[in-house]
RNA sequence: GCCGAUGUAGCUCAGUGGUAGAGCAUUCGAUUCGUAAUCGAACGGUCGGCGGUUCAAAUCCGCUCAUCGGCUCCA
């Protein structure tokens, strides 16, 4: 039998939620700062916040940190600690701070310097190390428990984080109240390694990659199209109650149909490269590319007529498989691929309908997850950023995107926040972000307002004056990427898939060969009905093949033996409940189906 | 793309210059079994790839591909 899940007696308060944590590992890496600086002199330190989890510092040093140092690193800070060092605060004028860094020669420092306000602090640890630093910290650094604090990971980070800038060497630390705090932590880190999807994926067999195939381009097997297939199906069932309509759109087209949207201009980089005929052509750019997205198609049809008034809102959807090539140190599981499905659409709205119409695309969003039971989310309404000027479009057709996407989720009464910067380059979206199990954030659902595509394809109908008129278009799509989604998925429900999404919902193990006869004739019966049954044919013993079936996650197992031939019944055993007892075979059938259908367990 | 780490059997992993290993899985045999591992045998590897150093390379060096962590990017 597993280990019973052990309670988290432990609390784990992050940094933003205790002050004494923020002291401990503001403190801690400073501490970090001065060991690396007495092993490596030519270090230059540059900042060293705390994050929730724990603090990093950057450095810019010659050499290349290694994950061997981290202990030698460590073993210096430990001396810091046990020497009680106090911690001193010290303000000072901006021209005497300036003098003392220039004295130490540390150029970022100065940099650090021109972008705080007064007052001007600086922390010293005893008398031999200093940092500029807001505080707060700890009053010595005998206050930190040495077997409280370690060292994680190093990491290349750039300078301000702007890639033109040098890149600098970052060691992520964590530190904690007490020994018994971080011995938690590092359970609950090996434990979300566990819930892992890639994983998870590859024991339960949904999906694989190769080398011959490529990087980022993931291999659907069996069980994983099952699941994919599912949740399609679902969805088109509930567009098809909203009035969606379905479209078919290649996986190419001439690169002049991106030039128009304006994809080529803005991603040509990041799209797998064109493919033309010859020498001439790729001169001229005239050739084909692989989508990266479903919009302009879309837009084709949309203009393959004249469109009245009265068509609108005209919502045209489909699950678009897009191409993108992404960046090779961002590719990982199913998160981020080069090759993913959108269940994408795309709405062409007057502008009247538009309030209306965007919020129903909202209500379908939350209702998608309500029911596939993802219920931690964040609201982001992601607009553009008025100092850069990669966006296409006026000043006036942007503000009038984003005010109707405000406007949308503050009548919806939704929780949100605005990310400047965030917008696509056509238009301000609503992102919803979800946490996958390493706490690193993913866009799930995306609604766009779009003024600028209708404008550059030239789009129009006929309004009742008879007029000719532009609509605007609304991109969206629940599930964002169908990758992404079953990576979240598979995290959220740690493998244990609800009964409706399980790729096998119910195996019937033999307590020996003799009744395996029996055991097909129920799984036929299952199959017949639409639930997806098997048999296990292993010869194995009973216990063995309920530990394989509990290893595989598989949410109900019915064992067949000469007691269940007798009266016609199953003895079911489920994931959830454990043992059940022996239940006849019709009503097991009836419960099955039942609970597929309500979404529930058995 | 950048910084660092990793790559050995289908899977999980041992093996630090001298004849490639374990457990699980697979196949075969025996067992016909009642709620998380029955026993035995066999099969299985150009040690990610290419090149170099060496009498000798899984092991050392270079390049390359892929994966992982982070940065940057994400229509």
């Amino acid at each position: 039998m597993p280990a019973p899940e052990p309670q988290n007696a432990i609390s784990l308060p992050r940094s933003s939620e205790s002050e004494e944590l923020k002291k401990i590992r503001h403190t801690a890496s400073h501490v970090m700062a001065m060991a690396v600086q007495k092993l490596f002199p030519k270090a230059q330190v540059t900042i060293g916040p705390t994050t929730e989890s724990g603090f990093y510092y950057d450095f810019d040093l010659p050499e290349p940190l290694t994950t061997q140092d981290l202990k030698a690193i460590k073993k210096e800070m430990v001396k810091i600690l046990k020497r009680k060092l106090p911690v001193l605060r010290e303000e000072v004028t901006r021209e005497e701070a300036k003098r003392r860094i220039e004295d130490i020669g540390e150029p970022y420092k100065l940099e650090i310097l021109a972008t705080i306000q007064e007052p001007i602090t600086i922390y010293h640890l005893g008398n031999e190390w200093w940092d500029l630093c807001a505080g707060p910290h700890v009053e010595n650094t005998g206050e930190i428990n040495p077997k409280a604090v370690d060292l994680e990971s190093v990491a290349g980070a750039y300078w301000r984080g702007d890639a033109n800038k040098a890149q600098l060497q970052r060691i992520y630390g964590t530190a904690w109240e007490n020994p018994a705090q971080l011995a938690e932590y590092k359970r609950r880190k090996q434990e979300a390694l566990k819930r892992d999807h890639r994983k998870l994926g590859k024991e339960l067999g949904l999906f694989i990659f190769s080398d011959l195939v490529g990087p980022g381009l993931p291999l659907w097997t069996p069980k994983g199209t099952i699941l994919r297939s599912l949740l399609e199906d679902y969805l088109k069932q509930e567009q098809i109650k909203r009035g969606y309509l379905p479209v078919v759109t290649p996986h190419i087209a001439r690169i002049d149909l991106f030039k128009t949207s304006g994809h080529w201009q803005q991603y040509q980089e990041d799209m797998f490269p064109m493919m033309a005929e010859d020498d001439d052509s790729w001169e001229l750019e005239r050739g084909f590319v692989l989508k990266p997205m479903n919009c302009p198609f879309h837009i084709q049809i949309y203009q393959s007529n004249l469109r009245s008034y009265r068509e609108l809102p005209l919502r045209l959807a489909e699950f678009g498989t897009v191409y993108r090539y992404e960046q090779s140190g961002e590719l990982g599981g199913l998160t981020r691929v080069r090759g993913f499905t959108v269940d994408d659409s795309h709405l062409f709205v007057t502008p009247e309908q538009l309030d209306e119409e965007f919020a129903q695309v909202v209500d379908l969003i939350l209702s998608v997850f309500k029911n596939l039971k993802l219920e931690k989310f964040k609201a982001r309404l992601s607009f553009r950023d008025p100092t850069e000027d990669k966006y296409i479009g006026s000043e006036e057709v942007w503000s009038t995107a984003e005010g109707a996407i405000r406007r949308a989720v503050e009548k919806m009464g939704m929780e949100y926040f605005v990310a400047l910067g965030e917008a696509a380059f056509y238009g301000p979206k609503l992102d919803f972000i979800f946490e996958d199990a390493l706490e690193r954030e993913w866009q799930l659902g995306t609604v766009q307002v779009d003024y600028n595509l209708p404008e550059r394809f030239n789009l129009e109908y006929v309004a009742a004056d008879g007029s000719r008129q532009r609509p605007v278009m609304i991109h969206r799509a629940p599930f964002g990427s169908l990758e992404r989604l079953i990576g979240i998925l598979i995290e959220e429900y740690a493998g244990d898939f609800p009964l409706w999404l399980a790729p096998v919902q119910g195996r019937l193990l033999p307590v020996s060969d003799e009744f395996l006869p029996f055991a097909q004739e129920m799984a036929r019966s299952m199959l017949s009905v639409g639930i997806r049954a098997e048999v296990d044919t292993s010869g194995e013993r009973l216990g063995k093949q309920i530990r394989n079936g509990e290893k595989e996650k598989i949410p109900v197992m019915a064992v067949v033996g000469a007691k269940e031939l007798e009266s016609r019944t199953l003895s079911i055993r489920t994931r959830t409940s454990g043992e059940l007892g022996t239940i006849a075979v019709g009503e097991v059938i009836e419960r099955m189906k039942e609970a597929i259908f309500n979404r529930k367990n058995f």
